[in-house]
DNA sequence: GTGAAAGCGCTAACAT
DNA sequence: ATGTTAGCGCTTTCAC
């Protein structure tokens, strides 16, 4: 690679001094504009650009965010990125993003990339669960510790002193079942592949209450737990054998198409003998068939409100104290995959 | 946000130089067990953290290399990110990803900031067509000039001198053709939303190819091409009407899925009636039914080679005169939306 | 109009 | 064992 040209060179090849030179390329009236525009045609010539790591030693600020997200595949975090990116985008900053891939270690080793002075601040969905504080959870803490502008959205720690942005995921399960149970059906099962996270967690919460109200006992068996390596088709077999199931919440939008591939290669109609509502309303749900009935989350929404959280607060360096929730309520998206709704 | 600690405020808090902190920090020999632990140990608990952008300015080189994708919502890209991430992550890099939007200025804007020191090379599929030479194209050469690592993909611009990675569009199309062909399907039409690229051209030549041999004469208006506002439904729907079409190649998956949504609408069963390929082997064509046969491109394999081919340059500085193209293969993903191949 | 000097945070070669 | 110096590329006072 050919060494970049930087004002040193350019002032010895005009033997005047750097700061000269600094000067005519910033256009300063100090120049004369015949040496000025000398300059300035010598350094287009080159393909002189100021290097940009200098630049950000001297302002201290680099006008880049990081983000840091569990899984490039999931289209609610796509969405919820390209949200991040437009508003990013639009008021100057780049974004430097890491896909943790669902690893503790690599959001580890991000976040150490990250918090030392290459962004200015980030926004970041973390894999820690509650139970991991050793270790990890601390440079998280840390962080917010040193007040590194940082903003926890989806998947947030609640420990953590930060601004966020969370999703209703409670109230979701909560209207989800309703929903199940308003259109007449009655046993409901659950498949997650996140229980072991919080906020897959509420919404099964939610879901509890929704039977509650209907006074339906709550049976532990009907929540189909998804490991890593789990097989979804297996596991649902046993279910559906063992029980009378007429409606099923997926709280992943591929476990809600998978699911429906499933009861219907057994011979189910959907929703005729089965419902179906699945979590984030992406591309897969739209155009199955039938199209899933699936509950938004209002990605692209969420990553415009982190990003503006986060740049309201790098740039209004005066720290104001406290620090924002922002819970954002999820919408049904009613398709093919549930019965109508009972006339009024 | 509290100021960061720095080695000089550890040096005046210790009353030693800067570069005995330094060297505390780095665990030097030089140093006397008792300061350094002491050092070590205030650092620690005062969540020091070496400044990076000092360090990149120091060392000329950042460890991080610059995506830039058209598209994020497209799955091929981000199957291509998502091989990068991986080599990346491997060889001790990081990545900023930058999504141009299909947006000429946003490429030129990005291409800008990353050109610029704060990244060690570049991996790019680039909006641009041969015809825009000025004003961006140009960009991308002075960078090629200036011997910017830099490897393009997919979409790449043959009279810039860098490393490439190109999948074999043109065979692609070729062998989606015949196919068609061997599997009994005369009349075939092709859905391009990318028929201002080179590479949907391409794929369009390796159809004509496949026709030729056939002794099919090429009909210009099988080819539809898709703007960025075109109702597919209804330009399908005048050829429909108009031809007896048997067969549908479409350019990307997103059109793939809707053509079958469509014609399925309207009353032909697929593969019988009407036979679909589609482009880009998403999550998408695999659980729409029927299934659809896909082109793969093999999206992660090109990000590791793109990655690959970037990070040796990067890392042997004694530049190779030669750039390398390499010419990726697809493959044909054969599910249901293609009749069966006859027996031989 | 032009230049010298300081400094952003850090390391490394070279004193002491 | 600890300190001094120089320098990465740049901007910004402040002198001349």
């Amino acid at each position: 690679m050919k060494k970049k040209i930087t004002l040193k060179d350019i002032a010895s090849e005009f033997k005047v001094s750097i700061s000269t030179v600094s000067k005519a390329i910033n256009d300063s009236h100090e120049i004369s504009d015949g040496l000025k525009s000398r300059i300035r045609k010598y350094a287009k010539d080159n393909h002189y650009r100021p290097n940009k790591v200098a630049l950000n030693l001297l302002n201290k600020s680099t006008k880049t965010i990081g983000v840091v997200i569990p899984n490039i595949l999931n289209y609610f975090f796509v969405q919820v990125l390209y949200g991040i990116e437009q508003v990013a985008n639009e008021r100057g900053f780049s974004i430097i993003s890491c896909i943790s891939n669902q690893s503790l270690e690599k959001e580890s080793k991000t976040l150490d990339v990250l918090s030392t002075g290459s962004v200015d601040g980030i926004i970041i969905s973390s894999v820690v669960s509650e139970s991991q504080i050793e270790g990890h959870g601390k440079l998280l803490m840390e962080m917010a510790d040193d007040q590194i502008p940082m903003v926890m959205f989806d998947r947030v720690i609640e420990w953590v002193d930060c601004d966020k942005v969370i999703v209703d995921d409670f109230e979701a399960g909560y209207r989800a079942t309703k929903y199940f149970l308003d259109t007449g059906c009655k046993t409901i099962a659950i498949v997650t592949p996140i229980n072991h996270t919080k906020i897959g967690r509420l919404r099964v919460e939610g879901y509890k209450k929704a039977l509650k109200e209907r006074k339906i006992d709550f049976n532990e068996k009907l929540i189909l737990a998804l490991g890593r390596k789990d097989d979804l088709e297996l596991i649902l077999s046993f279910v559906l054998n063992d029980k009378n199931i007429d409606g099923i919440l997926a709280l992943d939008e591929i476990s809600a198409v998978k699911v429906m591939t499933i009861i219907k290669a057994r011979g189910y109609r959907v929703p005729k003998d089965i419902s179906i509502i699945g979590f984030t309303n992406g591309q897969l749900s739209k155009y199955v068939s039938p199209a899933l009935t699936m509950v938004s989350q209002h990605g692209a929404y969420i990553g415009e409100s982190c990003a503006n959280l986060l740049l309201d607060r790098i740039e209004n360096k005066n720290e104001q104290e406290s620090f924002n929730s922002k819970v954002v309520k999820t919408s049904l998206i009613v398709r093919e995959s549930t019965r109508e709704l009972p006339m009024a």
